[in-house]
DNA sequence: TCAAAGCAAGTGTGATCACATATCAAAAAT
DNA sequence: ATTTTTGATATGTGATCACACTTGCTTTGA
């Protein structure tokens, strides 16, 4: 038995196939959902209908619906009295309390990971480094989407060397409900003149180069804490506009 | 409008009627078996079907498939590629890097909690153990189920006081994920002669109590610890006996 | 003129059906 | 006797429908 599966193994090998997989609408879905939230390309406090998405997505009601649900269980989304969804609004205390959360977790896994990355890691991320400068380099602006898929791989290469198939869902479920706000953030940086992100990201490949732990979470803890800062700012000086 | 409003909310108050409230099907199939999960009563590797569940708890399919994918977004259950799901399999790498983040995430919640509960949270615990002595008291074992119950109650209290709408829901995240280990456990404890739980919980109380952050944060530690050292002895014993 | 009732469109929820795939045991072929 | 094939059963996925509830606007009545 063992023997014909390994036959059939190696007609399969032979001709260099790829496993084609078998996503689900559903996943597709998902991970649409995922991408637009953590890219903050919707707004605090809109609300969601299952049939908009649906059409907008061009698909049935149920694949969406069950996409939804999962949003939410990962406070993603928000469930009002109602029974409509909406995608969380921005409050002084949530942002404080997602920051601090993102410290304590975020941070212990960069600090696992630094004992953890070879050089082969190392320089992968440096690569995204110098893909951002790139970018950076031709465009002047605007290009505001790359930038978020850039950082958004940079620290996910760095989190995913610590190992922990736990503490990592936790780390989406946290950029998950941060997008939105983060979103709100790269604006205001952007009409405040930009502070140089790359030199943040920068120090903390040189601390995760030497092996530094406790230099790479500090470094980290300032690059996460930049854009709640000045989210924070401008919060507390608009005070009410909606 | 807002008159009218008013008007019709003092007939109600008036008749002292309480909210009756819309809980769905999906939510009650989501808690029951967040119950379950938590309380350990699947095994770990157990496959569970969408139609067995439904005739189990007496529903269609729908709200249980739903309930499925978000328990599973969750990370308390697991979807194989042959797109079953189970709860996931015991792994000493698995149960080592639950510990870690439960003590990442709780310690870091127990010492919010510690500067915030005023003596009415603290009597509501010191109540729960006082509840805890007296079942201890009248029977000599078996009620696991109770002890599952009440030790969940006890530390979701002091969690609660933490403040924090993030680190609860990961806390959650994480019993649901560790439910099915600490199950094994506790059978482990009971066979092995039980050590004394209460003793734990007493000290942190104590800790709380002064507000002593640090102590609590130790004390809790050495809680959750427990089981999952236990857990970890038996697992490396028996080897591989499945 | 304004509040209350009524109506209509929109929306979430759960049930059911159709279909593709997985699983497993029995039968057939080597 | 072992391996392959085949067929029956079981299972997940997505579509569609019926129903209940919400919402916002229009109409009615004072």
């Amino acid at each position: 038995m063992q023997k014909a599966a390994a036959e059939r193994n190696n007609e399969v090998f032979a001709a260099q196939l790829a496993p084609v997989g078998r996503e689900t609408v559903q996943d597709r879905v998902y991970s649409e959902l995922r991408r637009a939230l953590i890219g903050g390309l919707f707004e605090p406090s809109q609300v969601l209908t299952i049939r908009g998405l649906a059409d907008a997505l061009v698909t049935s009601t149920m694949p969406v619906r069950e996409a939804l649900g999962r949003l939410i269980t990962e406070k993603a989304l928000e469930a009002l009295p109602n029974r409509s969804v909406r995608v969380p609004p921005i409050t002084l205390a949530r942002i404080d309390d997602l920051l601090r959360a993102r410290i304590l977790i975020e941070g212990e896994a960069i600090s696992l990971a630094a004992s953890r990355m070879g050089p082969r890691q190392i320089a992968t991320v440096e690569g995204l480094l110098r893909e951002w400068d790139e970018i950076r380099a031709l465009k002047h602006k605007k290009d505001v989407d790359r930038e978020v898929t850039l950082n958004q791989s940079f620290h996910f290469e760095i989190y995913r060397a610590c190992g922990s198939a736990v503490l990592i869902p936790m780390i989406e479920s946290l950029w998950l409900q941060s997008g939105p706000c983060i979103r709100v953030a790269i604006y205001a940086f952007s009409e405040a003149g930009e502070v140089d992100t790359a030199h943040y990201h920068r120090s903390i490949v040189a601390a995760l180069a030497t092996q530094d732990a406790q230099a790479a979470r500090e470094a980290l803890v300032a690059d996460i804490s930049r854009p709640f800062a000045f989210l924070r700012d401008k919060l507390q000086s608009t005070a009410r506009t909606e």
